[in-house]
RNA sequence: GGCAGGAUAGCUCAGUUGGUAGAGCAGGGGACUGAAAAUCCCCGUGUCGCCAGUUCGAUUCUGGCUCCGGCCA
């Protein structure tokens, strides 16, 4: 049923069951997965990242999961590129690519591409090295109200956004205001669906399972993944839970103080998610939940089949 | 029973030399182009435990009461 370029998305708050309804619509339909999650690209984050069973991804093919080390630093643009290749190949063999996750920017980025900004590591740790620590930003702005005045203005109260702000001016010349397009059009055609859950009951979900995978092994799996040193990689020690869970395992914090802390923190993920899809996220449909698979499977269909596309393979 | 404490925002607490009050956390909203499960911005009226007294005016001083955690018996 799928035509060249079209795509799936799958989105929503964590704890919204994404990957629960991918997999009921894989039932449905000719769809692979492929994970649109920062923090599920990374081996040994499973519990604690809530990756599909191996059981889940031997019925479904599901890609982008436990692809790096979490001592690999991976970024958006590695991120399009990924899943950019990876749509071609599920199209290639006439499915339909369905991607999965929470990571509004990842998925934004995807859709809508990315603008061609320079980067360059050896240049940013040389900013870094200068301007990055906390102390430093004051001098920071000041080599910004001189340089890049636009940049400044827009992100005068924060340091991480300035510091790639300058690493984009000193390799191109050019500020990243002005190399950043405007709002254009996506690079397929696109079905958005956000999982909407009234408020309490995605509160009521979190703290669930959160509890669940506590008591489902992964004190453990955190246990092995900060003696692995998880929790000085560069970015996959963010994802939530392994640096409480290893204050919890050094006895500074009680076990329902741990799953209150993960719960919060949880929740606080998922208003930001929320914020994002709300508005950056035109083409998005929201259904609300619990939703009934073979609904939405349906609208999937009709979707992609009314489409003026759709016959052009 | 005695001795000193404490009682202020959902929680932990600060404060007002008497003119009705503010931080952190939680909570809510927002931004977002190479760290995004990140980073950052905005939002604080609450019988200042209860009753009485002093005072123009008390959450702030005085007395009593209630409750809470201590210490001594």
């Amino acid at each position: 049923m799928a035509a060249k370029h079209d795509l799936l998305v799958i989105a929503g708050p964590t704890a919204s069951g994404k990957s629960a309804l991918a997999l009921e619509l894989a039932g449905r339909l000719n769809l692979e997965i492929i994970s649109g999650d920062s923090m599920q690209l990374y081996r040994g984050l499973d519990i604690g990242t809530a990756k599909p069973t191996a059981t889940e991804r031997r019925l479904v093919p599901h890609h982008l999961i436990d692809l790096f080390a979490f001592s690999e630093r991976v970024d958006v643009f590695r991120f399009v590129k990924l899943a950019g290749d990876c749509i071609e190949s599920v199209a290639a063999r006439g499915n339909l690519p369905c991607v999965v996750g929470g990571t509004g920017l990842y998925l934004k980025s995807l859709i809508y591409g990315l603008d061609d900004l320079p980067a360059d590591s050896a240049v940013r740790a040389r900013i870094d090295a200068q301007y990055a620590a906390g102390d430093r930003f004051e001098e920071l702005k000041k080599v910004m109200a001189a340089r890049d005045p636009v940049s400044l203005t827009r992100w005068e109260k924060n340091q991480r956004r300035l510091l790639r702000a300058l690493e984009v001016l000193t390799v191109s010349g050019r500020s990243i205001s002005e190399l950043q397009s405007g709002p254009r059009p996506a690079r397929y055609r696109t079905l958005t669906l956000v999982l909407d859950w009234e408020r309490d009951e995605l509160k009521r979900r979190i703290a669930e399972r959160t509890g669940k995978m506590l008591g489902s092994g992964w004190l453990e799996e955190a246990r092995i993944a900060i003696a692995g040193g998880l929790l000085d990689s560069p970015t996959a020690r963010q994802a939530i839970g392994y640096d409480l869970i290893a204050e919890y395992l050094a006895g500074n914090m009680t076990r329902n103080a741990l799953a209150a802390r993960i719960a919060t923190v949880t929740w606080q993920l998922a208003r930001r998610q929320l914020t994002w899809f709300r508005h950056q996220h035109p083409e998005a449909e929201w259904v609300e939940c619990p939703a009934d698979p073979d609904a939405v499977a349906e609208r999937v269909e009709r979707f992609f089949r009314s489409s003026p596309v759709a016959g052009r393979n």
